[in-house]
DNA sequence: CTTTGATTTGAACGTGTGTTCAGATAAATC
DNA sequence: GATTTATCTGAACACACGTTCAAATCAAAG
């Protein structure tokens, strides 16, 4: 039984992901094909199938990868009591960890209709399972008469549209600093719930 | 001199560019084949060819059409004198045209990278010609006094992702109508740009 | 140093790709 | 009804696709 710690496999199996990863978001699912990635990761197309049973496989289990971190991030948020202050926090947590990955990100709302049915209705749950946490916090707030909002779920879809919507034009050396926009857009979303 | 007027190119032309529109939608331009299109519109591949000259094109041409709508119809609007008046009439205009053409808005900022690079930068140029109309609006209300907008810049990408976002759960037929909705984002917006 | 088995190669499989084009088809003009 | 010509077919081109697999490679265990 030969190289069971520290094989090729340790290291081939993250590079082959990366390159997936960094593939698929710079020009799609579709368009990306296994040798690229496999020439990518310095190796013949063949034996990316020690890594993968089949491309399908490969894009999905990043995109399940990457709700898995983000809905464990969120859980490993402390919890606030005040609606606003949980606003806040979601706003921010949202705008932080959004914007450390932009690739996966990208990917996983660019490439659903590339995933099979069966692989979709995962991811999806997963991404409403992430939505639902903020519409629970808007909720709280009109129950507890500290929002003005009269139709929770729409403005929690477009609060999360404006905040994800920040990976269109952020940069890490760009002219704002990350906790700089947090501060822009916890302003905005304050307002906008507010009376 | 035949078949001048009334010729099966006048039939054919669009039903090319209905089909490609409806399939680079739903499955996306690299996954979409020249042969699918020509299915969908009861033709042989080789035919699409009187009506573009390559794949690229067709796509190109779907979002330039697209793009030069958006612009035409922006510009017919009725100009607004106060920028709140102005901020509410960009709103509801933009939700109203988004909405009656989903399929070419997704197309419109999911092929992007599939465009060639000439023709990338003339879709993105007339994109911006666009986005530069609503952040006028928000640095005239600074200007006035009437807007509480720190960065003019930031605030009209966040309230174009937050309009255009209403397009990935609206549906004809659903829970609220259009004027509804319009309702909804226009009392956000102007919170959101309130002091 | 030999054995062992995980890992990789390189070629092959069948299928599909965008595009071209000579020839068939058919509708409007004369 | 003959002519003209825009339109379409159907086959072909060269190439790329995802996937498979026997054989080669190579690092650790004995």
């Amino acid at each position: 039984m030969a190289r069971t710690q520290g094989s090729h496999s340790d290291i081939t199996g993250p590079r082959v992901r990366e390159a997936a990863l960094s593939l698929f978001a710079r020009h799609g699912y579709a368009a990306v094909s296994m040798r690229q990635i496999a020439a990518a990761v310095g190796v013949q197309a063949g034996a990316l199938y020690n890594y993968t049973p089949d491309k399908q496989t490969l894009l999905y289990e990043l995109m399940k990868a990457h709700m898995d971190e983000l809905l464990a991030a969120r859980a490993a948020e402390p919890a606030q009591g005040d609606p606003m202050a949980a606003l806040e926090a979601f706003t921010r947590f949202h705008i932080r960890f959004h914007a450390r990955r932009p690739e996966a990100v990208f990917i996983s709302y660019m490439e659903l209709r590339n995933l099979s049915p069966e692989n979709f209705a995962v991811i999806e749950g997963l991404r409403k399972t992430y939505e639902t946490q903020l519409q629970d916090i808007l909720q709280r707030g009109v129950r507890e008469g500290s929002f003005a909002v009269t139709d929770a779920r729409i403005i929690s879809m477009a609060l999360i549209a404006m905040l994800t919507g920040v990976n269109t034009w952020f940069r890490e050396k760009g002219r704002l600093s990350l906790p700089e926009v947090e501060e822009i857009y916890c302003d905005m979303v304050r307002k906008a719930v507010s009376a």
